[in-house]
DNA sequence: GGGTGCCGTCTATTATCCTAAACACACGAC
DNA sequence: GTCGTGTGTTTAGGATAATAGACGGCACCC
C-alpha cells in the first residue's frame, strides 16, 4: 500500500478537533480501529472506511483527492497572479502553480476585437464566469449572445464555444473552470 | 455500506475492456476477488482495491468521484442570477438551478464590516476568488490577510476560513468553488 | 460428440481486519 | 498525593476479506 491513509486520517481528524474516542462513536466504530488504522496498522476495508468518513462527514472521493503534504500558499497579490495571455486576451491565474487543484480561476482581459477564434472544445469539464466590463460575444453549440457588465455564463466545455469582444472597450471577465485547464 | 464499490469497479473494468481474470493479472489479485467485489459480496480494503485500481489504471480519487452530467442555459443575464444574501453579504449565484454542476460561481458583495463568522469551515472542496472592489481580511487556518482589488486567494474548504470587510466600503467579489454547496 | 478457451461464480482455507477491553500516560481538581 | 477524565496504544478472539482451485456456462472449431 503505497497511499498513506492512516497520516491521511489522522490529518482530518485533528483538522475537525476530534480525539480518536469522539471519531469513532460519530462514526460507529471502536476508537481502536482508528487508531490501528492511523498507525498503518491495518488498511481499512472500503465499508469501515466510509464509516469512519461519515463520521466526520467527509467523502470517500474527497478524502483520496485531499492534497495532505504541505500548507499550500491561500493568498495571492495581483503581481503574484499568473498571466499566460497573448497581445489580444490576457489571463491571470489564481493559484497557478497549485499541484492537483480542483479549478482555474482567472481575471480575463480582453482587448477591443479579441476573439478566441472559431469553436474551441475541450473534451470535458464545465466553465463559467461573470462579465465585468465591456460587451462578450460568446457563442456555445448554435446559440450565441452579447453579455454585458453583470451577466454571466455557464456551459460544458464538450460544446464548442468561442469569445469575441464586440465593444470598443477593453473587456473583462471573472472566469472558472473545471477541471483546470491550465 | 451505501455505495456501490462492485458497479463502479465493474463499470470502470468493462469500460476498459477487461475480463476478471485479466484485470486480476495486472493487478496481482485472484479473479475471484474481482468477481467477489464486483458483487458487493465484500468490502474490499483499501489496500486491495488500490491494487486492483492499478491494473486498470485509475486513482482512488477518480474510482471515488465518478459521475456523470449534462443540462442546457448557458447565458445569464445579471438579473437572472439567483440571489441569496442577507443584509450584510449579497451572493449572486451563476446558474444556481443547473442540476449536478461542477461548480458554484459567485458575485459577492460584502457590506462594510460585514463578517462570515468564525471559522466557517465545509467538509469538502476548494473556494478561490479574486477581489473587485473594497477590502477584505480573509483568514484561513492560522493565516490571515488583507486583500484588496485585484488580490486572490485559494484554498481548500476542509480547513477554517472567515472573511471580514475591514474597509468602509462595500467589498466585492467573484468567487468559485467545487464541488458547489448552494 | 469432444476439445479448447475464455467467461464469471462458488467453496474451503488462510490471511487480515474489527471489536471489546485493558493499558499507559498526561493534566487539572481538590 | 489520588481521584477523574482526557488522550492514544495494545491485545485476544471473533468477524470478514482474499486466495487457490474447482465448477458450470457459452462460443468456436474440428
Amino acid at each position: 500500500m503505497s497511499i498513506d491513509v492512516g497520516g491521511h486520517l489522522k490529518a482530518v481528524r485533528t483538522m475537525y478537533g476530534l480525539s480518536q474516542r469522539e471519531l469513532a462513536k460519530r462514526a460507529g466504530v471502536t476508537n481502536g480501529t482508528i487508531s490501528l488504522i492511523e498507525q498503518n496498522r491495518v488498511s481499512p476495508s472500503v465499508s469501515s472506511l466510509k464509516k469512519v468518513l461519515d463520521g466526520v462527514p467527509m467523502s470517500l472521493a474527497d478524502f483520496f483527492a485531499l492534497d495532505l503534504q504541505e500548507s499550500p500558499q491561500v493568498f495571492y497579490s495581483r503581481d503574484q497572479l499568473t498571466e499566460i495571455g497573448d497581445r489580444e486576451v490576457s489571463l491571470k491565474l489564481v493559484a497557478a502553480q497549485r499541484p492537483n487543484r480542483a479549478m482555474s480561476i482567472m481575471y480575463e482581459r480582453y482587448r477591443p476585437k479579441a476573439d478566441t477564434g472559431s469553436d474551441m472544445l475541450s473534451q470535458q469539464g464545465e466553465e463559467g464566469g461573470i462579465i465585468l466590463k465591456g460587451h462578450m460575444e460568446l457563442t456555445v453549440g448554435g446559440q450565441s449572445r452579447v453579455l454585458g457588465p453583470g451577466d454571466a455564463y455557464y456551459f460544458a466545455r464538450a460544446v464548442p464555444h468561442r469569445f469575441r469582444n464586440v465593444g470598443d472597450e477593453p473587456c473583462e471577465i471573472v472566469s472558472a473552470s473545471t477541471p483546470p485547464t491550465v
